[in-house]
DNA sequence: AGTGCAACTCTTTTT
DNA sequence: GAGTTGCACT
């Protein structure tokens, strides 16, 4: 440790001359690593930051030296990171250590949204439409089974139907051709690609190349994108055209990747496209600096893969390697389980990671009976210690898979104890707010034939599928038509619907004919709160507005007009949708108005204009887990959250719930997957700063059945030294080193009661209430073989339960006569 | 076109 | 067990 201060002095000291006094504070915080890291220049930089040793730190306070000590324009750098919340959060970070104006400018991006801004601005060198908006699974799987139909028109019924039942493909069938588009351009493989079929996954089904090209001339026709695009076109883009490739690399000098073990295959690739360092002049090379920890890599399944860690020197000659292994975030002994686990990973680089901070609580770990006792467990604990004085946003509830989260939302409910749920997409999936989103995306493209199919006939015009298809094969050929009015002709752009709607009232009768004429005209009312902004239309003058317009800075200025609510409010109101939902909110007692209210709100700082319109659409699609609680972030609330979710994230407290076999690991046979899983333990397990505690229960429902658990072989990895353990041990820990708590002790959730006053509390006879079996008699008492006192309840209307009162003494309560 | 019933499948994880 | 999908009937 001497030492290593004596190095840090020395450095610091040969830089003094050159750096401001400014400076000299935030990098005298830094350990000599970090301050390595912060001040490296030259060759490629690698940075293997373990968890909770400050790579975010490093990152931002890598930003403020290059601006404010080294000169660079901050209109150069390019931060990539993995969630847009990590994104906001460096942009803070950074312009608080260099609070200057042009701070701003750094572009500090997720990949997604980062491919998003370039397929705008240069939406013409690429050959996309400018106006496109992105598609969501859904929308893709149903852009697939349309398929069907385009094909059956096109060919005039005598071609092989592309799916191989003959049938009209199912929403299942069309999922799993999705599925694999979307991984086939996470490696980055277009229809084409020689090496598509290379990759087993792709060989099934057999139709699965013709299918994804299909789909991929359809999807260009009508001027979408789907999220794989978004890192794929502009990958391909920057190969293949030179200029485009000169350009963005003159713009961006130095660029920094932030969870780089989670990239794909696709935003691997796009990193090399950005940074010139195959071309001739090796000198002027572009500076790249990537951080990432081997052991923390948990989206496999995404096409993420490890081995792009080690790959980095290979594509990037002279790769400097600084690695930063002082963890600050917990205490010693949460780290020691950690490491524990992941020590069994063959898989990896291998680092120790050493605690900085002091000793603190020995983890918990609770032995349950079944879920329901989980779940009270967990509230017991945030309740008690609330009750002492701690927040609710200390808490943090980790589980492998969002249906677990049901659970715990209800009891939290019912218990008053106020929770967020992080990552739950809920809110954009809801229906009422996708066919608001609809109208959006219809307005912003016109050739959105999935937003008109989910808009035109809800509430319900008359406007069958027939109709339906008439107008989109109708838009689909190359015509020509001569205004009613005037009879001059005009040429409408191939795929435009709307366009195609007004023709084709032309052709229809009856009741279709005049509902279509109706709905055209209600879009061209809509469309007219446009009005003052004509000149954008297709055109590409959002382009200057766009380059930075990441979010709120750039758009409030712009606010001075009416705003994106208020056109959301139209279509709400015009469409009927309004109407339609408050009668079914009647109805069902739902709350679908409020919803499309909230959808309302949250476009209140977007200006009413297209660019305005696109910038919010961006921001809904690559951006769904986190905007619905831009409200509530104030709120002190418990955190429910996946394990994937918490990735970056940091709590006091943490309960991982689930530790069982088939649960958590959910796959125990494959040991490739078991390894990922492992790391996301790993990844779970540091994310606790004071106090960790680990649930697994014996008995769980899955699917409507109930399942008897083993104890997840993680928690045996974890060894039982620095463990205390609770509750009744499974046999395979019978007569182990556990050091067995009991739950006397201050701090734990549970009161100080001795077995004697739970005894006497619990007698044979006694009346009990339980929120959730109703009232009862204890009907018998037990000592089992771990000393533990049981209860057998007999409920009026719910059968005979056992429970260990110490357990769930909050809910087991005694009726007084 | 809208309703109602029967028969599924589903549990990974997300931009 | 729940939620969703597809089919048949009105």
């Amino acid at each position: 440790m001497a030492i290593e201060d004596e190095i840090l002095s020395d450095i610091t000291d040969s830089q003094n001359t050159e750096v401001s006094d400014h400076a000299k504070e935030y990098l005298s915080v830094l350990n000599p690593e970090q301050y390595e890291a912060v001040v490296h220049e030259g060759s490629p930089l690698l940075i293997l930051a373990g968890a909770g040793s400050g790579k975010t730190r490093v990152i931002t306070t890598k930003i403020a030296y290059l601006i404010g000590e080294k000169g660079v324009n901050p209109h150069s750098i390019l931060a990539v990171t993995f969630t847009k919340k990590a994104a906001a959060e460096m942009h803070e970070r950074a312009i608080a250590l260099e609070p200057r104006e042009e701070t701003r400018q750094v572009m500090i991006r997720t990949f997604h949204s980062f491919g998003a801004w370039f397929l705008r601005v240069y939406a013409e060198s690429v050959g996309v439409d400018p106006n496109f908006t992105v598609y969501d699974d859904e929308d893709v799987i149903s852009l697939i089974q349309k398929l069907d139909l385009d094909f059956h028109e096109q060919e005039k019924k005598s071609r092989k139907r592309l799916n191989e039942s003959g049938d009209k493909m199912t929403k299942k069938e069309a999922a799993v051709y999705a599925r694999k588009i979307s991984l086939a351009k996470d490696y980055c493989l277009r229809p084409d690609s020689e090496d598509l079929l290379e990759r087993s996954e792709f060989l099934e089904p057999q139709d699965f190349k013709d299918v994804y090209a299909a789909y991929e001339n359809r999807l260009r026709a009508i001027g979408n994108v789907d999220f794989g695009d978004l890192i794929m076109l502009p990958v391909l883009s920057l190969r293949e055209n030179k200029n485009l490739r000169d350009k963005i690399r003159k713009r961006f000098r130095y660029i920094m990747v932030d969870e780089y073990q989670d990239t794909n295959l696709a935003q691997f690739e796009l990193l090399k496209a950005l940074c010139d360092f195959d071309e001739t002049d090796k000198t002027e090379h572009t500076y790249v600096c990537v951080v990432g920890d081997d052991d923390q890599s948990i989206y496999k399944f995404r096409g993420a893969e490890v081995e792009h860690i080690l790959k980095f020197k290979d594509d990037f000659p002279n790769t400097d390697l600084i690695r930063l292994e002082r963890n600050y975030r917990s205490t010693p002994e949460i780290l020691k389980l950690a490491d524990n686990v992941v020590a069994n990973n063959q898989n990896r680089l291998g680092k120790t990671l050493r605690a900085e901070r002091g000793s603190g609580k020995t983890p918990v770990l609770a032995f349950l009976p079944n879920q329901d006792d989980e779940v009270h467990f967990c509230a017991d604990l945030v309740q008690k210690t609330h009750a002492m004085g701690v927040s609710y946003s200390d808490w943090a509830i980790l589980y492998r898979t969002n249906a677990q989260s049901m659970g715990f939302e209800s009891e939290f409910v019912r218990k008053k104890i106020p929770y967020i749920i992080v990552g739950s997409l809920k809110f954009f999936e809801r229906e009422e707010v996708k066919d608001i989103v609809a109208w959006l995306e219809l307005l912003a493209n016109h050739k959105n034939e999935i937003a008109f199919h989910r808009i035109i006939n809800k509430p319900a015009r008359g406007i069958g599928n027939k109709t339906q298809d008439s107008i989109v094969v109708c838009a689909q050929n190359e015509w020509q038509t001569t205004g009613e009015n005037g009879g001059e002709t005009q040429n409408f752009e191939k795929n435009d619907i709307i366009a195609a709607c007004c023709y084709m009232t032309g052709r229809l009768s009856g009741k279709s004919k005049s509902e279509v004429a109706k709905f055209a005209e209600l879009i061209e009312e809509i469309e007219s709160l446009f009005e003052e902004d004509t000149t954008a239309g297709g055109e590409l003058a959002g382009q200057v507005l766009s380059e930075n317009a990441d979010s709120s800075d750039e758009l409030k200025k712009r606010e001075s007009k009416k705003t994106l609510a208020e056109l959301i409010e139209a279509i709400a109101k015009k469409s009927g949708l309004a109407q339609y939902y408050e009668d079914r909110d009647k109805e069902e007692h739902t709350f679908r108005v409020e919803n499309i209210q909230e959808l309302a709100n949250s476009a209140v700082p977007y200006p009413l204009a297209r660019q305005g319109l696109l910038d919010f659409l961006d921001n809904i699609q690559l951006d769904r887990t986190l905007s619905n609680q831009d409200e509530d972030v104030a709120e002190d609330a418990v955190t429910l959250i996946t394990l994937h979710n918490t990735k970056g994230l940091e709590f006091n407290r943490v309960v991982m719930t689930g530790m069982e076999e088939g649960v958590f690991p959910r796959n125990g046979d494959d040991e490739e997957e078991m390894e990922e899983e492992r790391r996301l333990c790993y990844v779970g397990i540091t994310r606790a700063k004071n106090e960790l505690y680990l649930t697994s229960c014996a008995v769980r429902r899955m699917y409507g059945h109930i399942e008897y658990m083993k104890c997840s072989p993680f928690l045996l990895e974890m060894g039982t030294e620095g463990v205390k353990a609770i509750g009744q041990l499974p046999s395979r820990y019978r007569g182990s080193s556990f050091y067995q708590g009991d739950y006397g002790e201050r701090g734990l959730s549970h009161p100080d009661f001795g077995t004697d006053e739970i005894q006497k509390k619990y007698y044979r006879g006694a009346k009990i209430y339980h929120d959730d079996y109703g009232y009862g008699i204890i009907a018998n008492t037990t000592v089992n073989d771990d000393g533990e006192y049981a209860i057998t309840v007999s409920f009026e209307n719910s059968g005979i339960k056992r429970f260990l009162p110490k357990y769930q003494e909050s809910s087991l309560m005694i009726v007084k006569d």
